[in-house]
DNA sequence: CTGCGCACGC
DNA sequence: GACGTACGTGCGCAGT
């Protein structure tokens, strides 16, 4: 077996990947982006490439026995940004775990390294493999060299070899560097030959072989201009050689026959990663004996198992843990129950806990206080077995959100390793993922159980003090903490579906669709998967010829905004939106609804707390927070959802424009608080101001944009969004939102200060201090400053929306109570809150619930809550 | 199993 | 000039 040599461009294949992937934090605050791009592509080729010989090559620093022939070269090239350098350190400790050599050598740059041990290993006639981004390194081609370029991204590499260099360059690898002297590098300030690009350059090198017989043959050169310029420049053109030409007798101290690769060092990796918050690479290291040494490194908990439990075991403040497996609580099965306190850790197995009347007592009992991870899971999971869980006064994942919001795992082991205590695995490692998922046995299960309790246990003082330096601890207490616990309720309580109606609409679409496809064949022609967007693609613009409006990265593109431009172009256009229309209300809505009724017709819905980055709730499984409501066609999937009594209304009450009252609040503008003050149709409102007219001059286009323009305010999108959602010029709609903000001096003062107070303190709040970190808000990369800066802008806006209805909730959910109403809360969609309600009660909630959610705070303007109710959700309209 | 294109809501 | 652009969830497809 030939030996096979893998050289690797360090800053080269840095900087592709500091730039490739966003600029991701670990939990010390350290960026990790490049290292961790670095990372995946050493992982990836270990795995492909078995080398037996392996080295990365740095270039040494900023001066190089290149400037001495030119003082300029590499000038006027960006400064690496501080986000990279810092990371420089950390990868040669990466390639030390992973036992890669790595190799530096003054005055030389990587490139030259590489290029030397290229040849010896070519020279000893092994297989070389050079990794890079660099183009320059195709010099380097052979038929024993191959190099490989990074695409996009950082893992997908483009490999050349002498005959592709051909193929797809139409020059040899000897050529490059002719080419490159004629060409130029404005990124290394190469000179070359102006006005000599990549095509011209081929052109003379495919008629004179070399740059040396392009000079020596310079009058044949086609064309008077070029002819000037090569003679003018044939100084420029020589040096640029010399500059581009890579240095294969490198003085390096080390041979190939040095830099064998015999593997990396498990354990050092498997800790660095962890150091790193690389999570999910972990897994990718081969050894599964090794992993046991981890486990052997974890110290002991001494855990008790318990098979009947004892009074003595439970006591106030216990941390409480409820494990199950899976992600639904509403149908998984609690696999066992571990508690924590200062006396002691237990795990009690599942049959055991369930059938115990002490534990029922004590998890009744609001006077014991438990600690715990996740309440509502906790709640609802004890809800189904008959137990109605009290005293929970602490949840871990709640405050870990609350703390920060932009942390993507908030599960206990994560949380913990964030704040340094390490004595647990994450539950991947304990419970493999996907199909592989699955309890382990007892021994190791009681003990991650175990360490969860304890570590909740041990955590809580730490993140309560940081909820209370954040001055959030209210927010947590008195807003999420109880509302966790209203949720609960809710899930629990779950919406009617019916189900016959629900069946109907399925079979009327089937056909409609079944009619409409046959359809859409006959007018393409052919038979093909309409659900196939890359099928589709050929059929529309190769087959049809009709125009390419927009290409997506593997074809074209066909979505909505798309084809309706196409749509007086071809009766296909139109059965294709049609289909796709009702294709989504039949997979998602119609099919995906009735995969989760229980067997009582009912859905229950979990909300996430603890995900959105704006305070906001979202909805899972099935998400009702999407129904449809725009298309009279899917707007009757709503008659669907009904009450789960006889006798019963749906009750929906939503808030009116409550993102601009907020903002009208926040920036405290003059005349927006006035127009709310004034109940007038704000969307009117703008357009007079916006467009400097009369109310009756208000026509309704003018509504429509200045509706746009508002809707963009809300959700912080760019000129970029605006002009796409109207279907004008970036600059047009930059000028609607400079006239906007012109016309609300509030807003503009508003918008202009928080982004200096982003800036400056590195977050902003809502009106409850609801966090969002900004640390792009100071890049240097326009495109991740801009987006840090209008999130800036819109999270105080949404997040106190969030955090007002929240409020309401919690109220409400109080309220119905002491009036001991029988009504109840279903869902909440944002600025709307689903109640059903018996009849009787109808008239009370009328009032009750417009008066509780417009109370709730006090704005600088009214909050306005309209109403409806019906006998589906369709019909509270 | 994952990423992509698409589509639904606020 | 920056080439990607509110927040979410879920579906089917296609490539690994």
């Amino acid at each position: 077996m030939t030996n096979k040599l893998i050289l690797i461009d360090g800053n080269s294949i840095a900087y592709r990947a500091f730039f490739a992937l966003p600029l991701l934090n670990n939990d010390k605050g350290v960026h990790t982006n490049a290292v961790y791009g670095f990372t995946t592509m050493l992982l990836k080729i270990l795995e492909e490439e078995n080398p037996t010989h392996m080295l990365v090559a740095f270039d040494a620093g900023k001066t190089t026995f290149r400037h001495k022939t030119y003082e300029a070269y590499k000038g006027g090239r960006q400064k690496t940004p501080p986000e990279l350098s810092e990371q420089l350190p950390i990868l040669r400790e990466l390639l030390d775990a992973f036992n890669i050599s790595h190799y530096e050598l003054p005055l030389y740059e990587a490139d030259d390294i590489i290029g030397t041990l290229a040849r010896k290993g070519e020279q000893a006639n092994w297989e070389v493999k050079v990794i890079s981004g660099d183009r320059d390194l195709l010099q380097l081609v052979s038929e024993r060299v191959t190099v490989a370029l990074t695409k996009k991204g950082i893992t997908n590499v483009e490999t050349y070899t002498p005959e592709y260099m051909k193929e797809k360059m139409e020059i040899s690898p000897e050529q490059v560097i002719d080419l490159k002297a004629l060409m130029g590098d404005s990124s290394d300030n190469i000179p070359g030959v102006p006005g000599v690009g990549e095509k011209t350059a081929v052109k003379l090198l495919k008629q004179f072989t070399t740059l040396e017989n392009v000079f020596a043959n310079v009058q044949e050169v086609s064309g008077k201009k070029l002819k000037e310029k090569l003679e003018t420049h044939q100084e420029d053109a020589f040096m640029s050689k010399e500059l581009v030409t890579i240095h294969v007798d490198t003085p390096i101290e080390t041979t190939i026959e040095q830099i064998g690769y015999q593997g990396y060092d498990v354990m050092k990796l498997n800790q660095l990663f962890r150091d790193l918050g690389f999570h999910s690479l972990i897994n990718r290291i081969e050894g599964e004996e090794d992993k046991k040494q981890v486990e052997d490194t974890l110290p002991d908990l001494h855990v008790t198992i318990v098979d009947q439990v004892e009074e003595s075991m439970l006591a106030n403040h216990t941390a409480l843990v409820i494990e199950m497996l899976g992600e639904n609580y509403h149908e998984a099965s609690i696999v066992g129950i571990s508690i924590a306190h200062d006396k002691g850790v237990y795990f009690i197995p599942a049959d055991v806990a369930l059938q115990s009347s002490v534990l029922k007592q004590w998890l009744e009992d609001e006077k014991q206080k438990k600690m715990v991870f996740d309440a509502k899971k906790a709640t609802v999971l004890m809800k189904r077995h008959g137990i109605d869980i009290k005293g929970i006064d602490f949840d871990l994942l709640i405050a870990s959100y609350l703390i920060n919001p932009a942390e993507s795992h908030h599960d206990i082991p994560s949380i913990s390793h964030r704040l340094g205590e390490t004595s647990i695995r994450y539950d991947e490692e304990v419970y493999g993922k996907g199909a592989k998922l699955q309890v382990p046995e007892q021994d190791a299960l009681s003990d991650h159980i175990a360490r969860k309790a304890h570590i909740v246990n041990k955590l809580k003082q730490t993140v309560v003090q940081q909820l209370k330096d954040n001055d959030q601890w209210e927010l947590y207490h008195d807003l999420e903490l109880p509302l966790t616990l209203i949720l609960a309720d809710m899930e629990h309580t779950g919406v009617s579906v019916d189900v016959d109606r629900l069946k109907g609409m399925g079979e009327g679409l089937q056909k409609r669709l079944a009619q409409i496809q046959q359809n859409i064949y006959e007018l393409a022609g052919e038979t093909f998967n309409l659900n196939s967007p890359k099928q589709l693609g050929p059929i529309l613009f190769e087959k049809l010829q009709l125009p390419v409006i927009k290409k997506t990265k593997t074809g074209y593109s066909t979505s909505a905004d798309v084809l309706e431009q196409l749509e007086d172009k071809h009766p296909i256009i139109s059965e294709i939106l049609l289909y796709r229309q009702l294709g989504k209300l039949q997979s998602t809505y119609i099919e995906g609804l009735l995969k989760v009724v229980d067997d009582t017709g009912k859905i229950h819905t979990r909300f996430n707390q603890a995900l959105t980055q704006t305070g906001r709730l979202s909805s899972t499984e099935p998400n009702l927070q999407n129904i449809p409501i725009r298309l009279e066609e899917g707007r009757k999937i709503r008659q669907a959802f009904i009450p789960s009594q006889k006798g019963w209304k749906l009750f929906a009450a939503d808030y009116s424009q409550i993102e601009l009252r907020v903002l009208a609040h926040i920036a405290n503008d003059e005349k927006l608080i006035q127009a709310f003050n004034d109940h007038e149709d704000i969307h009117t409102k703008t357009a007079m101001d916006v467009f400097h007219v009369e109310k009756d001059q208000v026509t309704d286009q003018m509504r429509r944009q200045a509706k746009a323009v508002n809707f963009g305010i809300v959700y912080g999108i760019s000129d970029f969004g605006l002009s796409q959602s109207l279907g004008i010029t970036r600059k047009e709609a930059k000028t609607f939102i400079d006239r906007y903000l012109q016309s609300y001096p509030g807003v503009q003062t508003y918008m202009d200060d928080i982004v200096q107070d982003a800036k400056q303190k590195g977050y902003v709040t809502t009106l409850m201090n609801r966090r969002r970190y900004l640390p792009d808000i100071t890049s240097r990369n326009f495109n991740r400053r801009s987006f840090a800066e209008r999130t800036a802008m819109n999270t105080p806006i949404q997040g106190t929306a969030a955090d007002i209805i929240k409020k309401a909730m919690i109220d409400l959910y109080y309220t119905l109570a002491e009036e001991q109403l029988e009504a109840r809360m279903l869902l909440q969609v944002h600025d709307e809150l689903i109640i059903e309600a018996p009849e009787h009660e109808l008239d009370t909630l009328k009032e009750l619930v417009a008066n509780v959610m417009e109370q709730t705070v006090s704005l600088h303007v009214p909050l306005v809550v309209d109403y409806a109710f019906g006998d589906t959700w369709y019909d509270a309209k």
